[in-house]
DNA sequence: TTTACTTTTTGATTTAGGTCAAAAGAATCG
DNA sequence: CGATTCTTTTGACCTAAATCAAAAAGTAAA
């Protein structure tokens, strides 16, 4: 399983750790359009995407949908504050596409922090990394003209930019489908 | 210390290893101005406010500079990315007061994250909080009027928003300063 | 208390990208 | 497959906020 590489390469767990720790995974299949979570409902797991995207977006004050994040391959999907603080979550998370994931709830996952220091440090790494990437985000987006808010599209998320709904990145990049169309036909 | 029951709100640490953890934070008297860290070096110091505002900031594209973030009293101020990754920060970090921190090495908190459990999971929450918040900013801006960005500030950093220069807000908010100065005259 | 910066405000003008509306293309499905 | 629905493109128009420029206010320095 990709997990395991993905773990491996951020802390030196033992072979031991990690065979326990993916025990508490498991594996389901999502069907494209599925909805993991609903705004206002307290999101309980946290996913690992062996294959296909998903995004989370939130209703705005209006009426628009707007997409926080794209979550691919190899990445880890989950509303954080919501899952983590177990408070009801400002967002929506779906798939977009039919996808094999591998969950795990928030009980289990406090167990593995509190059995395991190492995976506690697996978690403050991935947190970090995070918080690196919104942060990369926004640099991407403030101050940048829509076109170049593209661009940081393309080089963030080179292999979702082209499989998911044009008016999902549009919103994503704090821009208009319609404006990114023009773009588009550059 | 403040430092200490900010650590105790979220994490149960015993007296023993709070008083020994706080043994490697050092006590420094920052002056208004002072430039923390140079855009190309790397940021060798996370620190703690106890007194006074900071701001990391960058130069972007067209010459301008950017205000990534404010850091007030009772929060962690650095380069995330530089910091953990030990990699050269694109930004720069200024105190815009006279200051009183508490600052630790990246060898010592390492230290501290192997030595204790504990700390480790401080980490995490903390990086997840930092997730959060910048999260928070995405969704204060985006799509939103130069008015709205600056209620968001407002709200965000209620005890700040009065203590720093105009432009350096502006540019935090993603508007130009000649629009604040209009917006503040409301 | 005058000189010299620095920061903020005000005014006039321009423009990128938003809004509204409708057509053209794709995808889904009985 | 045609029909219905969803997504993307195109066009015309408009507006919020950028830009440019300069005055005013605030701060420091000598």
């Amino acid at each position: 399983m990709e997990l395991a590489a993905y773990m491996i390469k951020r802390v030196a767990f033992s072979q031991q750790e990690l065979d326990d720790i993916l025990t508490y995974f498991k594996k389901e299949k999502i069907l494209k359009n599925q909805i993991l979570l609903q705004e206002g409902n307290t999101c309980h797991k946290l996913y690992f995407l062996e294959k296909g995207v998903g995004r989370s977006y939130y209703l705005n004050s209006n009426g628009k949908y707007i997409t926080q994040w794209f979550f691919g391959e190899g990445n880890f999907m989950t509303s954080l504050e919501s899952f983590f603080q177990e408070t009801p979550s400002c967002s929506y998370m779906e798939m977009l596409e039919d996808s094999i994931v591998y969950s795990i709830s928030k009980k289990d996952i406090d167990y593995l922090f509190e059995k395991y220091h190492t995976m506690e440090k697996f978690g403050r790494i991935i947190a970090i990394e995070m918080t690196t990437k919104i942060s990369n985000k926004l640099n991407g987006i403030q101050f940048q003209t829509a076109s170049d808010r593209y661009k940081y599209m393309l080089k963030e998320f080179p292999n979702i930019s082209t499989r998911v709904p044009l008016g999902d990145i549009a919103s994503y990049l704090g821009i208009t489908q319609e404006t990114l169309s023009r773009i588009r036909k550059k």
